[in-house]
DNA sequence: CCGCGGATGGGAACCATTGTCAAATTGATG
DNA sequence: CATCAATTTGACAATGGTTCCCATCCGCGG
């Protein structure tokens, strides 16, 4: 059976920031940012909504060079990011080709259960002095 | 000043493993490796190894779904991996024309120092029963 | 063979993330 | 509105990969 998940104040305030950033921010990074909103949730459980929220696509995550994973809300839809490692300021894109490639290479050696992480990294006109 | 690394049995150690393996592997199981061929080496020192390896590029380095980081020794040059989740073992794969796209892109949005990540993880024809 | 400084290794420290569990909250029901 | 089961929360402990620390070791040039 399928449990709808509750409408907590908590949720809704982790939404709420996600809405409002426009690029990934860290598990750690939301939860300070909701500090100072004074809208106080726990670690844990932005840790377990940022969790739901990505298990149930609703928005994306990576993990940066430090092995953080970091979060967003992207438009629906599958694509890839130029992500500002400064700022975490994001810009979407699609790769079509790129896609189709990868299966293409994954079929041609007899793997199954197929996917791929593509990422870009950078530092974003307004990080660079 | 540049120092050359010494030659130690640790290190001959480790880049003799590297030799013989065919896939990635994790620092622990490298370790584990090393302890079962009687050449036992610290867990801290392989880690030193693997990262100064890394460091200059004799072997390529990524990470896992479970934020692992696997090392295998590569040919030389850009590439990408098929990599199989289960044994680990990987094929190469050069793709000039995603190489292309990716600085296109970036630098259309004005990004610098740009980097991209690419790996296709799946199931290989072994590991599929 | 000496001596210097890099290399080693065992254990402590780090740190993002997950687990624990009693207490609080939600939402359905009467 | 009151009741109550089930879900969610949050303070804290635990986990696990990796790095740090530092006394000791040892490769290597002289
Ligand atoms: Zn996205
Ligand atoms: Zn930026
Ligand atoms: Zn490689
Ligand atoms: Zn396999």
């Amino acid at each position: 059976m399928v449990t709808t998940p509750r409408n907590t104040r908590q949720r809704r305030a982790v939404a709420a920031i996600l809405e409002d950033l426009d690029g990934f921010a860290s598990a750690q990074e939301i939860h300070d940012l909701l500090r100072h909103r004074g809208e106080s949730v726990g670690l844990s459980t932005v840790y377990r909504n940022l969790q739901a929220l990505s298990d149930s696509a609703e928005i994306d995550a990576l993990r940066n060079d430090d092995g953080e994973t970091l979060y967003r809300q992207c438009s629906t839809g599958h694509h890839h990011h130029l992500v500002c490692r400064a700022c975490g300021r994001t810009v979407e894109v699609a790769g079509p080709t790129v896609e189709r490639w990868a299966d293409a290479i994954a079929a041609e050696h007899g793997f199954v259960d197929v996917a791929h992480t593509l990422e870009i990294f950078g530092t974003c006109g307004d990080c660079t002095p």
